[in-house]
This record gives structure tokens, C-alpha cells and sequence, in this order.
DNA sequence: CGGTGTGAAATAATTCACAGCT
DNA sequence: AGCTGTGAATTATTTCACACCG
């Protein structure tokens, strides 16, 4: 079990091998509240759906945690994998459009959990700002700047509608924001330095769609 | 510009194709609403942040579409991966667990421009039976069952807690549904014939707090 | 034993580069 | 000229298989 602080060069760890470790984190969670003390690579790869080479291979791009004839101490990679996807810190993120979406996320309260604390909430919209959802409150767009410098907030939920998403994606790139998870169905033009992840419902279900039809074919 | 009926055997189609249709066909949409006639390889791949070569070897699966020297019909191409996601034709889905997720996705008008109809909602929760959102009525969870049968339900949006979710999952399935876009982050273990496709934003989000930390490094 | 870590082999996906069409 | 469609080459990812360790 040993601790590397230094990630080696991340160009060459495939990206399917991240995805795969938030899927692991989520498993030896489950595992520890089980009260699991060990697992091995088989076991963890069938909860995830894949092969147990599958899942040792990922490990062994970040160190070694495995102990031979045991398997993996469930809380020690745990640690480690946070530690890896670096959820062992908080995060300030705030939500930008404050519309159903955006205060459904607002209303979750495993993000907190998780080290994401969502701090505020904006909108352009005169009638939604001073709302409150998942105990925090709506600021106006105008303050969105000027918020983001002060509080440190690094991670932008950005819940607008599709026409407005790329002009305030601009304006949270020069406030200084580091990443963004992105709920409008565009492609986000960002400059290299901030992040861009997104998530797409109405291509989800075309993904569905094209797999039913598939599946009986 | 040939149109295939017969999907040439999916087995040996990436799946990284099949996701990448989705954002063409989103691409597409914007283009034909501004009018242009035709596009070619590279600026829809510019569109998508792709290569050109991609776009081309992506579309070459399902048959021959574009012409030389001119590039794809706008119009023509968009009939054609509508045809290939098999959303040319209306869907029949059903949101389960009436909580905020669930709501929100009642409310968002935009599925429904897309061929997907939200035609009810259920919740196991007396106080939720009755409310309304975008639309559509939340129904008592027991009547699930009958409801999908009897309304030809092919697709269920799953947005219950955790902890209720492979119950629930389970039950969709023994009501003959074809497919699940699964929002509760955990595995579902559903038998052959039945899709899955899932959405988890503490997954998205930790990817995000990855790459931020990966870009800086 | 039972299980990890890891080179080597196999498979999958992307990019190149160019013949051929308009 | 301009651009598609596509084999061939390259690169990325997964799977195999086995030495080695507790």
C-alpha cells in the first residue's frame, strides 16, 4: 500500500480508467457501510460490470494496493481513489440558473457528502433571485463575478437554457472559475485552463433508444 | 445518398460512433435552422470537436451520405441519424419517483420536441399522488404495473432514491418496459433484453474535480 | 491455495493519406 | 478545386496468462 503523492504523468492513464474509478469509489462505500473489511478484484469488477484484469490494470496505473492472496483493504483504496480523483477536499461550486434543474441539484443533499458544497444559487430572472432551495439562496446574475473571486468558488453547475449557456460559460471563465459541469445540450467554446464536463439527458435517451432498437434486432 | 433500411449488424458498430451521432444530429438541428443547405466533414466535426475523418468513418458505418466535392445535405443527413437513433418515431416514457430530479424532468418542454412523450409520473409517496408538473399527473406507484402495460410504456426515467431504485428497476422490467434511463447512482442488475442507460452527476462531478486537478499539474 | 501486478497479445478506435467522384 | 469514402497505419484499450507473494 503505497501512498504516491506525485501522480505520474496523467497524458498517459486512459480516460475509461477514470470513469471506472468513480464506479469503484461508489462500490467500496457500499462495501465499507457493509462493514467489508477486504475485496478483491473480482468481486469489485462484478459490481462494476467489467473483467477483474480490468480493474487491477486501472489500480496499477496510480501504485500498488492490492495484497496478494487478500485483495484490496476496502477503506485504504477508498482513500486512495478520493485521494486520485481529489474528492478528498471540498469544493465550493454554485449553481448558475436557478430553473427546475438547476434547484433540483440545489435540493440534493449527497453532493454535500461528497466534499461538493454548494454555496449560491443565480439567475437573470428578477422573480427567481431570492429564492431559496437545499438551504441556499438565489442571487442575481450581476453578482455572479464579483462572488465567484470572493468566496474561491472553483466548480459552476451551469443550469441555463441553451441560449444563454455559452455567454454566461464566458463570464464564468473570466471570474476565474476552474471547472464547469455543463446540463445545456451545446459545446462549450472554453480556452484551454478550465474544465468542461457535461451531462445530456435528451442524448442519454437517444443513446436508449438507438440500444432498445438494437438489442431486438 | 443511400438509405438503409437494414442496420448492418451493430455488433461491429463502436459505441463511441453511436454517442457522437447524437451530437451530429444536435449540430445538424442548428444548421438547418439557420438555413444552410449543406455542411461538410470538417465543420461539423469543428462543431462536435472532432476530426474530419472521424465524422466521415462515423456516418460511413450506416451507409453513404455525403457527395464530393459538396459535402452532406443538412437536411438529408439529419432524416438519415434520426433514422439510425430511431428517433424518427414517437416513445412512450413514464417518470418514476416524483422527487426534484423527477420533477424537473417533467418540466423540461424540450423532450417532448424531440419525439420523446412523458405520459405520466409515479411516486410511492401519498403526498406527491396528484401533484402536476409540464404537464403530466403523478400517479399512486401501484398502479405502475398496469399503467405501462396498458399504455404501451417503452421507456422509464428512474429518478427514486437510492435505496429504492433496483426494487423499483425491477418492477419496470416484470411490466414489459424496453428501456431504463437510470438517474439513482448505483448499478442495476437487469436482465438481457432490457436497456440501461444512466446518468449520475456526483460521477460527472468527480470527473470534473479530476481533470481540474489534472490540467494544473 | 488465492490473489495481485504486469509484460505480451489481442482487440478496438482513431488518424492518415489518397483514389475517385462532381 | 473541393470533398467523400475507405483501406492501411497508428494509437489506445482490454484481455490473457503467468511469475510471484502472503
Amino acid at each position: 500500500m503505497i501512498h504516491c503523492d506525485c501522480v505520474p504523468d496523467p497524458t498517459n492513464i486512459p480516460r475509461p480508467t477514470i470513469k471506472r474509478l468513480s464506479l469503484y469509489l461508489r462500490e467500496l462505500e457500499r462495501h465499507e457501510s457493509d462493514g467489508k473489511p477486504t475485496v478483491n478484484s473480482r468481486q469489485l469488477g462484478a459490481s462494476v460490470g467489467i473483467t477483474d484484469a480490468q480493474v487491477r490494470k486501472d489500480l496499477s496505473c496510480f501504485g500498488q494496493f492490492g495484497q496478494p492472496g487478500i485483495g484490496y483493504r476496502v477503506a485504504g483504496l477508498a482513500v486512495e481513489i478520493r485521494h486520485i480523483l481529489k474528492v478528498d477536499r471540498e469544493w465550493n461550486a454554485i449553481v448558475v440558473g436557478a430553473g427546475n434543474i438547476g434547484r433540483a441539484i440545489m435540493s440534493y443533499p449527497r453532493f454535500g457528502d461528497k466534499g461538493f458544497r454548494i454555496i449560491a444559487a443565480f439567475d437573470a430572472a428578477p422573480d427567481r433571485v431570492g429564492m431559496e432551495a437545499g438551504g441556499c439562496r438565489v442571487l442575481s446574475m450581476e453578482m455572479l463575478h464579483e462572488y465567484i473571486r470572493e468566496h474561491q468558488v472553483q466548480i459552476a453547475i451551469l443550469s441555463v437554457p441553451e441560449h444563454a449557456a455559452q455567454d454566461v460559460a464566458n463570464t464564468l471563465v473570466e471570474a476565474g472559475i476552474r471547472g464547469i459541469l455543463n446540463f445545456a445540450p451545446v459545446r462549450l467554446n472554453i480556452g484551454a485552463g478550465v474544465e468542461v464536463t457535461s451531462v445530456d439527458v435528451s442524448r442519454s435517451l437517444e443513446q436508449l433508444t438507438y440500444q432498445i432498437a438494437a438489442a431486438e434486432a
